[in-house]
RNA sequence: GGCAGGUUGCCCGAGCGGCCAAAGGGAGCGGUCUGUAAAACCGUCGGCACAGCCUACGUAGGUUCGAAUCCUACACCUGCCA
């Protein structure tokens, strides 16, 4: 057991001077990964768009899918029956798998954006979505839902999430969680703290069960999320609970931070929940991938992001580089037969101008979707790899200044 | 040659006396997207001195307080009969 377990760990490099933000690196079953580190998003096991290869060629590290889109479809059985996750998508290296937590979320009161704004006068749970049909119900137990394909009704329970992530096999799973939204009261947010980490609790019990069960399989680690919204206690009595969290002589291998940030505070947020958590063990911040949140949240003591930001606004025709993003189905790209960015590696870069990617979006081919998440994607893992490398250098504020200062400047 | 139907904004296509600068698509133009119900969504889309005016529904004329809508002629297109 102790063997098996040795497979997965993370060993802290250069420390920034503030003794918060690091380098590092993790290793798990299938490869290390050094951070900070941005994990491509393969939802549904696959990187929309793009060849493993390619994923592997503009320098993701890991991949991270979801428990419950992979439940839903094809079904985590097969994913067990296929080898795991890497094995069935074609993905060599370290993996990821969400619990499902977000599902919660996205499917029950509908995205941030669509929020009411005005909670006066609502019930402590009420949250308002518009023009979207409430799919999932939550209680102290677990989450019902609709399937968002068929409309079947489901159950998701911490246990069920745990078994769906054993079976889909990742290096790196979540426990399941309620990610609440800014809009929720107070009131509402403490009992979900509460709920999530009562769900942490179970997710460790039933990890230790299935690990045990499946103990020929290759480790997988399991990391505690904290939730708590934008409020400094209840961030850092989650991250405090979650750490200390002990069940079988079990505890957790990492921590996601997670839920709702106030982009304003994203880094000050961050830093509460770090602080309360041990520095030996890696964490992930959930969905996030901004440039000026990776600086924030790296600043802050984050290892490892995932985003949809880079690849769903690639697929949109909006491009990254170093002087911001951009939407090249704009009219001004239709003659501009150069690359995206001159000084972009990426196999977009090197061989197709602006004018062949304006084309190709016109035309709704789909190779645009796919050169554009390759350049997209490049550009994101490149610019947390540099800032890992800043790090390393000692130039991290430095970099982080020159960066910002560029990309926010409006040029392009 | 006869009979019937048609001609609407960049394109397709509704409208069939006033609430029509004219539904809806598409194209064009611009934007949004942070643990993916997203190859999605939103806005704009005749002109201008812009809470108003001008120009517009094949062309010309007419009826009416008022016409894209009714009448007449012409032009072109489509189907059936010769």
């Amino acid at each position: 057991m102790l063997v098996a377990e040795a497979a997965f760990g993370f060993t802290p490099g250069t420390v920034l001077p503030d003794g918060r933000g690091r380098s590092g690196v993790i290793r798990s079953p299938h490869g290390e990964i050094r951070t900070p580190a941005f994990v491509a998003v393969g939802t549904k096991a696959t990187v929309k768009a793009v060849l493993p290869e390619s994923v592997a060629a503009l320098g993701a590290q890991a991949v991270l899918a979801n428990a419950y889109h992979l439940f839903l479809q094809p079904g985590s059985d097969i994913v067990d029956a296929a080898g795991g996750l890497g094995a069935f998508m074609n993905w060599p290296g370290p993996t990821f798998t969400d619990s499902g937590g977000f599902q919660v979320m996205s499917l029950g009161v509908g995205f941030k954006k669509v929020l009411a704004m005005d909670t006066v006068g609502l019930a402590d749970d009420d949250v308002i979505a518009e023009g979207k049909q409430r799919l999932a119900q939550v209680d102290d137990d677990g989450v019902t839902f609709r399937s968002h394909l068929n409309g079947d009704q489901l159950r998701f329970t911490p246990e069920v999430s745990m078994r769906i992530q054993h079976e889909l096999g990742a290096d790196i799973m979540f426990a399941f969680d309620e990610l609440t939204t800014l809009m929720n009261t107070r009131g509402y947010q403490e009992r979900s703290v509460d709920r999530t980490h009562a769900w942490a609790a179970r997710c460790l019990a039933e990890h230790d069960r299935l690990t045990a069960v499946r103990a020929s399989k290759p480790y997988q680690a399991l990391f505690g999320v904290v939730q708590g919204a934008q409020y400094q206690d209840l961030r850092r009595q989650a991250a405090r609970d979650l750490a200390g969290l002990t069940v079988e002589g079990r505890t957790f291998d990492g921590f996601g931070i997670g839920g709702a940030l106030e982009k304003e505070n994203l880094g000050t947020i961050v830093g509460w929940v770090t602080d309360e958590l041990p520095f030996d063990k890696p964490r992930h911040l959930l969905g996030i991938s901004e440039p000026d949140d990776f600086f924030a949240a790296v600043a802050a003591g984050a290892d490892t992001f995932d985003c949809v930001m880079p690849s769903r606004v690639a697929r949109n025709g909006a491009l990254y580089t170093p002087d911001g993003r951009f939407n090249v189905v704009t009219a001004a790209n239709r003659r501009r037969f150069a690359p995206i960015d001159q000084d972009c590696d990426c196999y977009t870069c090197q061989h197709y101008t602006r004018a062949y990617l304006h084309h190709l979006f016109k035309a709704k081919e789909m190779l645009a979707s796919t050169l554009a998440t390759i350049h997209n994607e490049r550009f994101t893992v490149r610019l947390v790899d540099d800032i890992r490398t800043s790090i390393e250098a000692g130039e991290f504020e430095a970099f982080r200044t020159e960066f910002l200062g560029r990309f926010y400047s409006g040029r392009r």
